[in-house]
RNA sequence: CGGGGCGUGGCGCAGCCUGGUAGCGCACUUGCAUGGGGUGCAAGGGGUCCCGAGUUCAAAUCUCGGCGCCCCGACCA
């Protein structure tokens, strides 16, 4: 392509909307536009990278043997009121009305539509395996959409969908399904990680994520230094500490501890470690009663397990101050487990403490010297804490480090979920009605192109990994109005290098050569060549690679010869 | 949804407090110069100051209402 056909412009200031590098690389760049909240158009260069991804997935996904098709965007409420996801999924499925005033919903995911395909053309356990997949448009409805394409309210997935006659066909499809996914993101160039992680939402028993790792990414993601587990922060158990809890050593005290409230106030206040303290959340319970969650100090609640535990509401909700008040008699900064009369959960590690400092439940008062057993009976030992660094792994080697990661991709082994309500059955081997066991995969494909720009960049622009880069080479005239030379050289390169089948932007505009580079740079196109009066005098071109800080001379005889071997290195 | 902030040429912003001619940088057009790291000079084009109502002789500026967007907290590819 020649730049001086290419009317979009590169932008020198940040607009003000974006945040984060990615996004504002994308806008300035001039990948993306915004159209509305969450809403992006692809420019032509940045739908190029776009493609590139797309072509990797496709390809490993036909090669894992999974069959591509295209659904539909807009789906009828019957099939989301039969799967009864119509009442669960809420206010990010955007619902509408056609002109009959039937209901519909731009589709958020195709678990439904593909079922009630399956149901009707498979009838056989013969017809199994079977894995089917498109790439898409995707609607949700996001309360906050931010980071550009990262979060978008529309934006493309790959989603796929295995059935299977039982449980063991779906592990040996699950387990293809991985494989496929490491080679996608290995092939697209990207620094990912794969981790245990919650299912969530869509339900079933064994889920995978696979994060691209980067420092700005939305999840925390643990491992192991010992051995390969890797989990998501949601995910990862926390192990109770070895060794017996201390014999109680000190006596039940009350200190006044006027305007104290925060675990940080408390420890400042009375001189001891954040560890040696305790912390109480009251949290709505599932009978319209509160339960007490008791953490240490140091140590954050995990939302996601502490839903999980009975007796407690889902989703997890912080009890409101006047029903801290009726449980308690105190406020929110003067809790603790002593006394307590409802269900109380108390975390491993809080468990394993002696003489430990905890809320009075009297407003400014704490207590020192707490013992478990001697002072607060019925507490429930539970993992409810997140792990954070130097934790053991759950796995029993090595400790755990926490880092931060981009989800880009998610796979589940669904079981029934979906196929046992819309009822997808197949006879079996004799005969029997049994219903299929099903898997889902997705991946955000326009997120991995924010991933990579997140996890490639510098302070001057974007740094591609080659398997994505828009162009594979961009070839810099310098001088080209004046320099007939440098003119019908540059010219000639980009037919010759076109022709051998590399991907070529010229940059070809009646620019000054500051201007060229920068935007090169910017664009982040990996391979750069620049014709110049300078070094054609000497027969010599300019080669250097993105990440290089100095240019090399090449005869400009071998032009072609010479970037093939750049490109194959 | 709850809390904070912002809406002024395509983009980034000033002006608003203390009402009176709409301004700067980038981008764009034209000309001259320049020609290996966002070049210089000059001349231009482009704005219902988010929308509506009110106060006033007069509103970008003050008041009220609406809309939109951004940022901070519970979800997901």
């Amino acid at each position: 392509m020649r730049l001086s056909h290419y009317p979009i412009n590169t932008l020198k200031e940040v607009p003000a909307e974006a945040e984060v590098v990615s996004h504002q690389l994308m806008l300035r760049a001039g990948l993306i536009r915004r159209l509305a909240a969450g809403l992006y158009s692809w420019l032509p260069i940045g739908l190029r990278t776009l493609r590139k991804v797309e072509r990797i997935i496709r390809e490993e996904m036909d090669r894992a043997g999974a069959l591509e098709m295209l659904m539909p965007m807009v789906q009828p409420a019957e099939l989301w009121q039969e799967s009864g996801r119509w009442q669960q999924y809420g206010p990010e499925l955007l619902r509408l009305k056609d002109r009959h005033q039937r209901d519909f919903c731009l589709g958020p995911t195709h678990e439904e539509v593909i079922t009630d395909i399956v149901r009707r053309e498979l009838r056989s356990y013969r017809q199994l395996p079977a894995n089917f997949y498109q790439i898409q448009t995707k609607f949700r409805d996001e309360v906050r959409p931010r980071f550009g394409v990262m979060r978008a309210r529309e934006f493309i997935m790959k989603d796929a969908y295995s059935f299977h006659v039982d449980a063991a066909s779906l592990r040996e499809g699950y387990r293809a399904m991985y494989d496929a996914y490491t080679r996608i993101f290995t092939r697209t160039g990207l620094e990912f990680r794969a981790v245990r992680a919650d299912s969530g939402a869509i339900g079933g028993d064994v889920s995978q994520e696979f994060h691209v790792l980067a420092q700005s990414g939305e999840d925390a993601i643990v491992f192991s230094d010992g051995d390969d587990y890797a989990a998501n922060l949601e995910a990862a158990a926390a192990l109770p500490p070895p060794g017996p809890r201390p014999a109680p050593a000190q006596p039940l005290r009350k200190v006044p501890t006027p305007g104290v409230h925060t675990i940080g106030d408390l420890a400042s206040f009375l001189s001891v470690a954040p560890a040696r303290t305790v912390k109480t959340l009251l949290v709505e319970g599932a009978e319209s009663d509160v339960v007490a969650l008791v953490v240490r100090g140091d140590h954050e609640l995990n939302a996601i397990k502490a839903q999980k535990l009975p007796g407690v509401a889902v989703p997890l909700r912080l009890a409101s101050a006047e029903r801290i008040r009726a449980a308690t008699g105190a406020e929110p900064g003067s809790l603790g487990p002593v006394g307590f009369s409802g269900r109380l959960y108390a975390d491993h590690s809080a468990l394993a403490l002696a003489d430990f400092v905890c809320g009075a439940n009297e407003n400014d008062v704490h207590y020192t010297g707490t013992n478990w057993g001697r002072d607060v009976q019925g507490a429930i030992a539970a993992d409810l804490r997140n792990v954070v660094d130097g934790d053991a792994s759950p796995s029993g080697r090595g400790r755990l480090k926490v880092v931060r990661g981009i989800e880009v991709g998610h796979i589940f082994q669904l079981g029934c979920k979906y196929s046992e309500p819309m009822k997808g059955l197949v006879l079996d081997e004799s005969g029997r009605e049994v219903i299929m066991h099903m898997g889902c995969y997705g991946i955000g494909v326009t997120r991995i192109v924010a991933a990579a720009i997140e996890q490639n960049h510098d302070e001057r622009g974007i740094i591609w990994p080659e398997p994505i880069a828009p162009f594979q080479v961009v070839l810099v005239a310098i001088g080209q109005q004046k320099s007939a030379s440098v003119r019908e050289t540059a010219d000639r390169l980009y037919t010759e290098l076109t022709a051998g089948g590399i991907e070529v932007l010229y940059d070809d505009r009646d620019a000054r050569p500051g201007v060229k580079f920068a935007d090169a740079e910017l664009l982040g196109i990996p391979h750069r060549l620049v014709v110049g009066e300078r070094g054609l005098e000497a027969g010599k071109l300019e080669y250097r690679h993105r990440r290089d800080t100095q240019s090399t001379d090449f005869p400009a005889a071998d032009a072609l010869a010479f970037i093939r071997s750049r490109l194959a290195a």
